[in-house]
DNA sequence: CTGAAAGCGCTTACAG
DNA sequence: CTGAAAGCGCTTACAG
């Protein structure tokens, strides 16, 4: 009666999957021996190591994991926690991470947690319920964090990206964010720029965000600049019309915008456009993280490249060592600081001269 | 001689992993009664009950996936394949996967493939030796795809996402790619437009590439208009100066351009620009995704934009549901299409009524 | 060089 | 309602 049977050339897919002891009866050894050969542990040639060779290939049998993993206690899997796939600066790392496991012959669970520190939590719990041997986290903050205490606690090892902890006893993989930011603000000082603004991602969802803030604060002060305060804007916004307007009606408004990501800086770039100024004739705009999409753009984003797909292969290198080492030996590994890039782009310029006003009526000067 | 010692405060976190063993002796039961409050298969308020309860929280006591997973051939895991993350359109996907897949209980194992079928295979092959209970997949192409023939014969459950499969006994998450494209033209069309180009992704990597095109090809016929050659652009590429340069120099050169992706439609927009071409006064531009980053873009990116998020969570339903139906029941649940939206945007214009002249001097017409 | 046996952490008929 | 026991697929001392 049921309307589509499979055609009767193909019989019923009702094969079972050989386990090791399937093996082991083909072969005519004991499962012992045919571990050893799945292992590498017995002698590459004798007869019964080529037997159970044949008969795994007959068969095609892959040993389990979960067999193996109990008695092991190892998954070959790893936990990927990261804020958000929205943004392809973790899109790059993943790659990284994702490439390197499986090399390795690691499987990688991925959680994002939306930025939410709430989130990370249960994400955690998720990854670790899951029995994974290690963890490559980016939370929103790496200082202070009951989260990575509890792992450091359980002993569970893991492995910072992007996060740049200030205590050195952190596994991380990030660039110096305070540095690439100070040289953001001497490229724009070059220019003759003297009011330079900030835009930047919620500082409690992203201590990145907060550190490159750090490093513009730094180097204006150090520049004789004034640094204006800092204009926070929710990850994920994609229109800033209302931030940008407001913050270039002020007295004495910005010549250029300095943005902790390149997506918030696309974003701004839109709302400048929208509010009728051209980038960067009216306007100097800077991005931070490298993502593709912006060297496609025209004018190209001006922004501090950063080496996503190298930092998440390098996040799983040292996670590795740290997994293969006694777990009373977490010195194993050292925090990696990785270069970075600006990329000049064509999104800054010279001062503008004049530029249209963006005051309303009611705020215009006197006169 | 260590250079780091913990504080003596903190004692060595020897804390072994409770099993469900040190649950029954602390309660004074047995493992089987420990496994069924586990389980929710105990009497709710029996004082066994009470008395395991309070020892699992004690010794915060978290079943091993592994051992569960050796008795129930189960893991609760997932594989997930896509292209690549460096595209945004599958990162809402994957967050869609995700996100209904934690809610589930599920990890998500994610691999991506680099848009290179070979890659495909030892991606799957990895992750069903991490034993996962159903894939979720996007493909190079799913008609006539070995890779799928070798899962239905294993009976592996599996569901595609944005591949769009003649045959119907595939299920897949998309939108009709097709009817969106034809739709497109209808839009330039409308707008006046007769020379109508298209720009796509490889078509050996990208079945969607090809229905799009399908779609264009057809739309085009309909209105009595010349379908163009397409031009197909490799995955990745973000210059694309050379390709839309020499389609702007051909002898009647289309004055609009359907791109098969918003990350192509992205690079053409850049490229004309660097032409000295202004979208959409000289070229009118639409893409096909609907990915964030193009929504912040001034001019703002025209397009199709699918429900990636919602496509991902969907795919997890109905990955749920084959999961969970006998193996022998696959037509348990049928195929879906979602609605998609064109998204009018800033890219597309009237007709140019003259634009600069892209042809080199030798090209150039008599007179 | 190879095998018999114990055991990793669970679940689940089977008794009681 | 609860327990004793078998067994899921492996690995690994321990003998031989």
């Amino acid at each position: 009666m049921s309307p589509v049977k499979p055609p009767p050339g193909r019989p019923a897919p009702a094969k079972t999957t050989p386990t090791i002891r399937t093996v082991a009866a083909r072969a005519g050894v004991s499962v012992a021996t045919v571990s050893r050969v799945v292992n590498g542990l017995a002698p590459a040639h004798s007869p019964a190591t080529q037997r159970v060779r044949a008969a795994i290939k007959e068969l095609g049998f892959t040993p389990s994991r979960l067999g193996r993993g109990l008695k092991t206690a190892r998954t070959s899997t790893i936990g990927l926690v990261i804020p958000s796939l929205g943004n392809p600066v973790f899109a790059g790392s993943v790659e990284g991470v994702q490439a390197a496991a499986r090399e390795a012959g690691y499987g990688v669970l991925l959680t994002a947690t939306n930025y939410d520190p709430g989130e990370e939590a249960s994400a955690l719990e998720t990854l670790l319920s899951h029995n994974v041997d290690g963890l490559i986290l980016t939370v929103a903050k790496a200082d202070g964090s009951a989260l990575l205490e509890d792992l450091d606690g359980r002993g569970v090892p893991y492995v910072l990206v992007f996060n740049q902890p200030s205590e050195s006893h952190r596994l991380a993989v990030t660039v110096d964010n305070v540095a690439a930011a100070r040289q953001v603000v001497e490229l724009l000082k070059g220019l003759g720029h003297r009011r330079i603004g900030m835009v930047a991602g919620s500082f409690t969802s992203s201590d990145r965000a907060r550190l490159r803030w750090l490093g513009y604060d730094d180097a204006m002060v150090r520049a004789g600049l004034k640094p204006a305060p800092v204009i926070e804007v929710p990850f994920g916004a994609t229109d800033l019309t209302e931030q940008v307007r407001a913050v270039l009606a002020a007295p004495e408004p910005p010549t250029a915008l300095f943005c902790s990501t390149d997506l918030i800086a696309v974003a701004v770039i839109g709302a400048a456009t929208r509010l009728g100024l051209e980038v960067p004739r009216d306007l100097s705009v800077v991005g931070f993280d490298g993502i593709a999409v912006t060297a496609a753009m025209r004018p190209q984003l001006t922004t501090i490249v950063q080496p996503t797909e190298r930092m998440g292969r390098e996040a799983f290198g040292l996670l590795a060592r740290l997994m293969a080492a006694a777990p009373d030996r977490p010195d194993i590994a050292t925090p990696v600081l990785l270069p970075y890039e600006l990329r000049r782009g064509e999104t800054v310029g010279p001062v503008p001269t004049g530029r249209p006003d963006l005051r309303s009526p009611q705020e215009a000067p006197p006169g």
